[in-house]
DNA sequence: CCAGTTATTGACGTTTACGTCAACGTCAAT
DNA sequence: ATTGACGTTGACGTAAACGTCAATAACTGG
């Protein structure tokens, strides 16, 4: 442990650091995404609840639905039960694999389009600052 | 030109092809995605205007809204202009690239995670499938 | 003790991205 | 001339993902 064994944080500390609202927060638990312990009527979110709403964050600069997200995120659970739940667990794996595999290669595509269009700019934008090259 | 050199599509053809509605297409060019010819009333998709909705489907993929995608189909018609617009376009252009580039790392992250979730369900299995192993 | 801050649960509103008719046009074939 | 098949606009509906109050509770410093 380095600074604090279990640390604990109230809505607004993880709206504040992650910069969503308490509301979106409130929203993603009604969601069933999370599931914070609470002191009386206050939300009390651990270690891992932060880490689970990180986890949601990433998911939503991924474009993935929030029905989606919880079922990525329900893959962190490992339910070291029967064999049946397992190789459920490593087909649902593989599912969301190939989602991101497929968008990892959108991804690159893009990049690659982008790189193309920048380098036909830099070109135009030359072409402009030297016109009468040419001409000398 | 390998088949036709300026093939032509209905609206029918790119949503059978697309695995889209008709509805969708009209959407998409309501919201300035899609500017195709037309026959009368009736649309007329050439080759460039199917590229741009398949450009508009890999930014769905990723999630974008329609918006944003708007702008980043922009980007693929250069404006041989004025220095300014073509240094806006270059901001622009890293602008889309900085999303890119943290969609990818979030993703480069969540398949290392999904491998290492996978491992460990795996070896459960191998527990659950050799249990007195150590009893012989 | 009391005002101020922070949190909670509804309830309703809003934006995005389409789906779902409805009513009508048009063209080709029977 | 009529019947589909395909296409058009327009209006309304809807699900997702929150935003925005409103009313209420609980804790906190002076």
């Amino acid at each position: 442990m380095s600074t604090h064994p279990n640390p604990s944080y109230t809505i607004t500390d993880l709206a504040r650091e992650l910069d969503i609202t308490t509301r979106t927060i409130r929203f993603y638990e009604d969601k069933g995404l999370l599931r914070p312990a609470r002191d009386g009527l206050r939300r009390i979110y651990s270690r891992a609840d932060r880490t689970r709403l990180k986890l949601v964050l990433r998911g939503k600069r991924l474009g993935w639905p929030l029905d989606e997200i919880r079922k990525m995120i329900e893959l962190y659970d490992v339910p070291g039960g029967e064999a049946r739940q397992l190789s459920m667990m490593i087909e649902r794996i593989d599912t969301s694999r190939q989602t991101l595999l497929q968008q990892r290669d959108d991804i690159e595509l893009a990049l690659r389009e982008f790189d193309e269009i920048e380098a036909r700019c830099q070109s135009q934008l030359q072409a402009l600052n030297v016109p009468d090259t040419a001409a000398v």
